[in-house]
DNA sequence: GTGAAAGCGCTAACAT
DNA sequence: ATGTTAGCGCTTTCAC
């Protein structure tokens, strides 16, 4: 900037102005600055400015969701890059599976970036470390699941109330036996579950901790073993439904056990049976958590607002299935 | 860290040492310094230090895909993350969309932001413009396709062998009239589709420029109402052979014609056929392109690099259908 | 082993 | 409208 200001023949703060786009600069400077920086191939030191500028932002935002990797998180991701597009906020994304630790470490490693918010899929049961790893100025919005021990903006998706409505479906259609299958971060679901179930003193039957799509094949074999197995089946989100479904066609039993998912996924519609799932939509909730967070970074100081995303039940075929066997 | 300093009793310096865990500083010093941090909850300001350490490493890479909520990108972006992770290094991601624009801009976005290295998917024709954009310390590594005038590593994936190996395939089964359906993209991979057939004098028959699956399925539906439709198709890339898989569906021609697409995708075996792919190994080919990436930020300062990583013919049925009508 | 002073690249506040 | 000075939070160099 020294160098630029010298070859122009100005001082260094018009080199500042121009660079910073202030109009209170007489045009022949203007120009002798911009072809200094032209000549010289400057750039700014973004890291530099911000040290000394009053707002202190560095035009990031840390996204710390389940996986990277995985549809799901992909497109809630990609709903986030949109919003902060929009705004020339760059995203610093990182992948939790699962692990409090993992959760914790990243929210420190983006608050010592000076990230200028984060948004969070909690992975770890309580978020209470918040308080004292979390500068206060850096606001902080929840998604997919409520953060217990810290209060923040929550984008959720009314898991219980999908859940209920799920279950609700296979009863709809003769459904008696209803198992679930789940994991930890799908609690919520379960909850809506045993809602429906006991409303009608129905015995639940729960299959909890599966982590990943295998796991979840692996239980809905040995449940379809049982000797009364489920007609039904309610799964709490889309790998497990994925494993589900692989098991029921490892076994040839894809006619026989209906099948309802949390979460849409990618061909469901082209499986057959096809799969009715209650879908969640990522991008609808990647949207509100970015507008969430930004109305936060831009001064919004009230309470803590729970914004909902709803959810679609999408009959398919495969809970539609009547129950067989006895 | 003057407040640091001042309640730890000791000097800016000596703070500056404990928090760069040097060795040479009296343990009783650190004690209390640590005490110090802990009570003033201190961070240390990366920005700030970054400004006059001596490697001025930022700790983050950039990465910039054809778009993060896309599963093949997606994979690539969480194995990049993974061997960032076990750097201690973030990823900055950005979606390009196939626009060039959007590429150049984000280059220069995170140069600006003193990235260490950038990962980029080429999404325009030419990549002369980082000469000037790309300062000369900051390595990149091309992904997926290859750069156009601007050297550097390349980890590719064989594309026009895999698709030679995807028609020698489907005219192994007998097929002569085959289809290729792509996008600008994928070009490379219809050199193979060419080569094969020119070997033995068929006839090609070409749909390009197709943007996203419902475009590819609008084109296979037209395909197969031609008088004399293909018998087999050869789909460039996931969501082409997506979108193929959906008109044949939707046709009910799903058991007529054969199909082979370029790319896996989750839940292709439990198609009804069973789609037969040349799938790419975006985890692998996200790991490469980092650990090259990490060797050039290193210092390695050799000739460019083209990093192969093999394709896998999957036979799962699809592919494996015999012509049908004349 | 420790500290004082200088300076990284930039912008704020206050002249001019 | 432009320039001067001080200082952001830290690490360097060099003296103690």
């Amino acid at each position: 900037m020294n160098d630029v200001a010298r070859t122009a023949g100005v001082s260094l703060k018009t080199v500042s102005r121009v660079v910073n786009g202030e109009t209170t600069v007489d045009p022949t400077l203007v120009a002798r600055v911009r072809a200094a920086v032209a000549a010289l191939n400057y750039r700014r030191h973004l890291g530099a400015s911000m040290l000394r500028r009053m707002d202190r932002r560095t035009g990031t935002i840390g996204l710390l969701i389940d996986d990277v990797g995985n549809p799901f998180s992909a497109a809630l991701h990609r709903a986030v890059e949109d919003a902060a597009r929009a705004r020339g906020v760059h995203v610093l994304a990182g992948s939790l599976d699962g692990d409090p630790d993992r959760e914790r470490e990243l929210v420190r490693a983006f608050a010592r970036r000076h990230a200028d918010g984060l948004i969070l899929a909690p992975a770890g049961a309580d978020q209470g470390y918040l308080a004292a790893e979390l500068p206060p100025d850096i606001p902080i919005v929840f998604v997919e699941r409520p953060a217990a021990g810290f209060a923040g903006d929550a984008v959720l998706a009314g898991d219980a109330s999908g859940a209920l409505r799920a279950v609700r479906h296979l009863i709809g259609h003769g459904h008696r036996r209803i198992a679930y299958l789940g994991d930890p971060a799908t609690h919520e679901r379960r909850e809506g579950y045993l809602t429906a179930l006991e409303a009608l003193g129905l015995h639940p039957v729960m299959i909890d901790g599966l982590r990943g799509s295998q796991a979840a094949e692996a239980a809905t074999r040995s449940l379809l073993g049982r000797a009364r197995p489920p007609t039904a089946l309610f799964t709490g989100r889309n790998l497990i439904t994925i494993g589900a479904v692989r098991a029921l066609h490892g076994l040839g039993r894809h006619l026989d056990a209906a099948l309802v998912g949390f979460d849409d996924f990618p061909l469901a519609d082209l499986l057959e049976p096809a799969v009715t799932v209650v879908a969640q939509d990522p991008a609808a909730m990647g949207g509100a958590a970015a507008r969430a967070l930004f109305e936060r970074i831009d001064g919004y100081a009230e309470e803590p607002r729970e914004i909902s995303v709803a959810t679609t039940l999408i009959p398919r075929g495969s809970g539609e299935m009547p129950p067989t066997g006895s």
